[in-house]
DNA sequence: AGACTGACTCCAA
DNA sequence: GTTGGAGCCAGTC
């Protein structure tokens, strides 16, 4: 049994550049649909030097969870995330669903 | 040991 | 369509 976080940190690696998903997503990768919270934990807790795109997480609204976070991460994540060619509404959300990720899913 | 908290999401009323 | 409650993970009090 992998622990949830490790499965977590793995499916989060693995979203391809230019694209985000959402916390409920990947928790629903992870084998439990409702811990899109336990995954907010975890990506918080992150250290600081990690490799993770954790930029490429996002709410299932598309919205920047970041920015309600001290350390001007949202700005932060923001910028990754134009940098990589997503196309931002307002700064805050996601404009368009192409760059969504979710091979799971279609409606979305 | 029990309760509370947080980058969230889903379901029922 | 909006509101409220419940569920999940891990850490802290």
């Amino acid at each position: 049994m992998t622990p949830f976080r490790e499965t977590v940190l793995a499916i989060v690696a693995q979203i391809p550049e230019g694209r985000v998903t959402s916390y409920g997503a990947v928790a629903a990768m992870a084998g439990q649909p409702r811990a899109a919270r336990g995954v907010g934990w975890i990506l918080n807790h992150l250290p600081a030097d990690t490799d993770l795109p954790w930029w490429r997480v996002v709410n299932r609204d598309g919205g920047l969870s970041t920015y309600k976070l001290p350390g001007g991460m949202g700005p932060l994540q923001r910028a990754r995330l134009e940098a990589e060619g997503v196309e931002l509404d307002e700064g805050v959300q996601v404009r368009d669903q192409r760059f969504w990720w979710e091979p799971w899913r279609s409606d979305r």
